[in-house]
DNA sequence: AAATCTTTGTACGGTATCTGACATAACCCG
DNA sequence: CGGGTTATGTCAGATACCGTACAAAGATTT
């Protein structure tokens, strides 16, 4: 196993001369940086390497709801590489972290090689697609205390942490929910000891048992986001 | 406006020699054929011409929920473009019709070559994501009533056609609802005289009407499954 | 130390949807 | 024509979540 010492999923998987041409640029993240906002233009490709973002599509009534979650394994702004050239959804900083920044046409570029990089970015997107497919049906049929354990649990993977920094109010806004609703269903999730918090910061106590609370949903997603640069996943050039 | 005789917006869209290498063969489409289940191998691509299918996700209850819609703009099978091999959800024909099949491989030998038809399946893919993301949206805030006019405009939409065969049972399963909530919900569009129906053959009377009654989800899905090929939303080579 | 803001707990009536059951009517088949 | 199947209507009790409001406690500012 070749190491470049990057720990975003795709910079780790890439040759060093790919990386060069790429030119990527240290960026940080401060909390509730927006990184991308419907309309704008999209200038850059954000490679996160710690950190959680949320996308979220913004309804007229002015309420939100997560649509897709990006950590580590993330390249944020991949839909220019489809063809996009604005942005549609808002995507913001939930945990503060850093990572690299590359401008669209580098990528672009890189990309239109059909090289590695081409491979690994269309992997990304479908393990993208999977995981708004996945909670979509999740949505609908899933109720809030199997919800909250699948995001929390993709939430401290993408993090890669236990403990993180959000309210009642965050959660309901990514759920779907009512904050209040939030609270209750936290509060039955902390009785059984498998998360605690206080104040906006949560710590997640037990995994297998929050697994077991959440629904399928959770262990989906994580697979194809952990998985998606694996070659026997893949078709093996 | 140039025009080869397809009615598929991707296939509309190509050059004749593109069209050559493809290799396409007609096929039909009977209701309720499975063209594609989790595991199995993806060995063709299906680009409809008519009839409308669903792509939906399994869960371990053994209940179901729609995760896609395919119709005449839709190329079933594009995430083996993507680096996929196996199917990773089940994919039917809703109603019946036809259009094209296209061997894997000689669909990955043209997006190989970086040209306009690895342009349009990028395009078709981003579109695909962004009607899964909307989904996942609205179907954690939006009620039965939006929802169900949502999916009977997009229905009819992707299939060309205000007449429709689906019983509430099928309905119910799309979305992630139950058969006797569907009934009352649908009675409720009949007595507004939206939609009239019996046994299964449901017809759209006010397109409009139905339109203010269900959500902006499908203004806005709509919008990119129909426009994803037309340049002025891309990025112009 | 007082005032203010943020976060969480909680309660309560209202609504949407579930769950399961039963009835009816249309259609299909022999 | 009669019996079975499929599609729909409907109902009633249970549950999940909404919508709103208020209180309490920790954090932050003055």
């Amino acid at each position: 196993m070749r190491t470049n010492g990057f720990k975003n999923t795709l910079l780790k998987a890439l040759d060093g001369d790919i990386i060069e041409r790429l030119r990527l640029q240290p960026v940080k993240f401060e909390l509730n940086h927006e990184i991308e906002n419907p309309g704008d233009p999209i200038d850059n490709l954000y490679f996160l390497e710690e950190g959680m973002a949320s996308m979220t599509t913004t309804f007229k009534d002015e309420s939100q709801v997560e649509v897709g979650m990006f950590g580590y394994e993330s390249v944020i702004g991949v839909s220019a590489l489809m063809g996009t050239k604005k942005s549609l959804n808002r995507v913001y900083t939930q945990i503060a972290g850093h990572g690299y920044s590359c401008r669209v046409e580098d990528a672009r570029r890189e990309f239109r090689l059909g090289g590695y990089f081409q491979f690994l970015a269309l992997r990304y997107v479908q393990a993208q697609l999977v995981q708004a497919m996945q909670s979509a049906g999740c949505n609908a049929k899933h109720n809030f205390e199997q919800r909250l354990a699948r995001w929390l649990l993709l939430c401290a993977d993408r993090a890669n942490t236990d403990t993180f920094k959000i309210s009642h109010e965050f959660l309901a806004d990514m759920l779907g929910g009512r904050r209040p609703t939030i609270s209750t269903t936290a509060g039955i999730l902390k009785r059984k000891g498998l998360i605690e918090y206080a104040r906006g910061e949560i710590r997640i106590l037990d995994i297998p048992g929050l697994t077991k609370t959440s629904c399928e949903c959770y262990l989906i997603i994580k697979d194809h986001l952990d998985n998606y640069a694996e070659f026997d996943t893949a078709i093996t050039a």
